[in-house]
DNA sequence: CGGTATAATGTTATGTTATAACATTTACAA
DNA sequence: TTGTAAATGTTATAACATAACATTATACCG
């Protein structure tokens, strides 16, 4: 009997290359639409729009970046719009900010109430994913116990380069 | 027979408020003139005077903050020559960058070439410390090989409570 | 339905952080 | 000393983010 790794505990794999992503897109927007229903906050036109533009790719986006996509047709959107979006976005779990970049990248995990994220980021293709790491986190949270410190928020940001990337090189 | 922790493994200390910090500043002007001469790069004026305004304290500060403290004097220095004096201090492992703070803190283990620094970010006093966990780095390491993934920069930066501070809260 | 409170968005302006491009000066060594 | 590279000066602008206040949309109650 050979035996199997349970699903809950694979290692996530890397967005590869030529993935359906439109499928990423739809379910993240499902997603979107599921949470903001269950915690009674509203995925207006201009965050749904921004939502949706985050999810175009795996690939971190910044404000000016959707602000100008969002004004290609000649809208007259104004940064702070887009800030504002992002900002529900954030709060209600559907969006990060990777400080390393200052761009804004679609949650993996919608709804899992997980405010904690660790990311990598590939540094040829961009793509950026979270890392989820349940032993780093526990190093984490003892190494900061240790020293008498109390956590409220953490940034993990790890730049290198992806397997795709590696095995292209 | 007490078992006694061997110095080297030993948990640091988060900065106490009341320490002696001429100390740590000298002893930090010392160390990064040791540094350059066995880098063979120069610390000049600009660059030991930015480093000097970092060793204030152990709360990072901004680049701008830097700058108002140079010119107070009347001085009229550009931003652009305290993000070169930055960029100097960076690179030769003298000063680290905050990404969550979009600001700069003096290098507590000059020389020791860690170019991957963790920090503890006191949200209440500011004083920020760097971590250094081998079992954290251990962790992380491992955490990204699993996936596939080559490091080249990492980026840990917790913000929290420090013992002081909730000590006498 | 109509009124009202709250949430969301619009509008304008400004704050904050960081870099580009090119001229000039300084340090150092051949 | 004189050529060269490093450092700094000067001016302008790019990139990222928020303040303050006006207006509009939405939901909820009577
Ligand atoms: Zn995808
Ligand atoms: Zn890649
Ligand atoms: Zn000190
Ligand atoms: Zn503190």
């Amino acid at each position: 009997m050979t035996a199997r790794r349970k699903p809950s505990t694979e290692t996530p794999v890397f967005p590869k290359p030529g993935h359906n992503h439109a499928r990423c897109a739809s379910e993240a927007l499902r997603k979107a639409e599921a949470v903001c229903t269950a915690r009674k906050t509203r995925l207006t036109d201009i965050r749904r729009q921004v939502l949706e533009l985050i999810w175009q790719s795996h690939v971190p986006v910044g404000a000016y970046e959707i602000l100008s996509q969002l004004n290609a047709g000649g809208g007259r959107t104004a940064p702070i719009a887009v800030y504002r979006a992002l900002e529900f976005l954030m709060d209600n779990g559907l969006v990060h900010r990777l400080a390393s970049l200052n761009a804004y990248i679609g949650c993996a995990h919608m709804g899992d109430d997980h405010h904690a994220a660790q990311f990598l980021i590939c540094r040829t293709c961009g793509t950026t994913a979270e890392l989820e790491s349940a032993p780093l986190k526990r190093a984490l949270t003892h190494a900061v116990a240790e020293r008498g410190f109390s956590i409220d928020s953490q940034i993990v940001e790890i730049s290198g380069v992806c397997p795709h990337c590696r095995a292209t090189a």
